[in-house]
DNA sequence: AACAGCACCTGTAGGC
DNA sequence: TGCCTACAGGTGCTGT
């Protein structure tokens, strides 16, 4: 029996502002799509030699000299296109940020950083060490596992319909080979507004619940990429403004607050070693 | 095949 | 006041 009581998601909401999930990864493509492309990388600095995957010192060599042409998202990837077809990609994990400027405080958590011709440069900062970066060459096939993007219903109902599994529900929602880039709090909030049981099933998911839930997914993402972070568009002032998504949270870190559908209370509950969200109300197993 | 447990990590906050 | 420790979660791995 632990004597000590638990750290509830919802403090760590509070306080942990911007958790990446794609909605994160999402804004941050489009506020350096608009103005890393055309820079040249002139320097690479590891601090952090774990968060390269493959070989840092190819990292290292192999970048400097190497045009930017390109941002875009891939499920929670990052991915910059190189001047002669390389990529880097950027995964962010759970803490990892981008910022142009950094200020004293934040150089302790930085792991890398990217320096361009114009004097310019990219800070990889990651409190907990679990984002990762990775350069490939023209010639491999980029994130050839990664499902499909969960944007669009038509989309969604698809990969629904043509599950055959008996896995439950929010762990086939989670397997970024199934659906690229739904993280732990949109898993919860897609069930909870589609109405379903995270511990379903996928198999026994019903015409009726696949079409809710095929419509759930894209908006609570789209919802978040409206409201979403700021994390790098503050690069002149270094100032993180918070996202505002997590206001709109109807489920995800509101243990034994009421639903705000029916007024039961929210229960937690542990599935796949995540803390779950719902209502035992509205999402009864049918 | 599915899933539980763990490892990687650190900041946070409650209990004592 | 300050030490101790569980917990948060994306992903990959191992064991059952």
């Amino acid at each position: 029996m632990s004597r000590n009581k638990r750290v509830d998601s919802a403090s760590l909401v509070r306080y942990n502002r911007r958790m990446p999930e794609l909605p994160e990864v999402e804004t941050v493509a489009r506020e350096l799509a608009a103005v890393l492309p055309g820079k040249e990388i002139a320097a690479v600095h590891v601090f952090w030699p774990k968060c390269i995957e493959g070989s840092r010192k190819g990292f290292q060599s192999q970048l400097p000299g190497k045009k930017i042409v390109a941002v875009c998202r891939r499920g929670k990837f990052l991915c910059i296109s190189l001047a002669g077809g390389g990529t880097i990609t950027i995964h962010l994990r759970m803490t990892g940020k981008l910022l142009f400027r950094v200020n004293a405080a934040q150089k302790k958590h930085l792991r890398l950083v990217m320096q361009f011709q114009d004097g310019t440069a990219l800070h990889f900062l990651d409190t907990r060490k679990f984002g990762r970066l990775r350069c490939w060459p023209a010639d491999e096939p980029l994130l050839v596992d990664l499902g499909a993007e969960p944007l669009v219903p038509e989309v969604v109902r698809s990969v629904l319909d043509r599950l055959c599994t008996s896995r439950v529900i929010k762990t086939v929602l989670l397997d970024q080979k199934v659906l690229a880039g739904i993280g732990n709090i949109y898993a919860d909030e897609a069930l909870f507004a589609a109405g379903i049981h995270p511990r379903t099933p996928a198999s026994q998911l019903r015409p009726r619940q696949r079409g809710k839930l095929s419509r759930s997914v894209p908006q609570v993402l789209h919802a978040a990429i409206v409201n979403g972070g700021t994390t790098i568009s503050d690069y002149r002032t270094t100032t993180n403004a918070p996202g505002r998504h997590q206001r709109q949270l109807q489920v995800y870190g509101r243990e034994g607050q009421s639903c705000p559908k029916c007024g039961a209370l929210i229960e937690k509950i542990r599935l796949q070693g995540r803390g779950t969200h719902f209502c035992p109300r509205c999402q009864m197993m049918k």
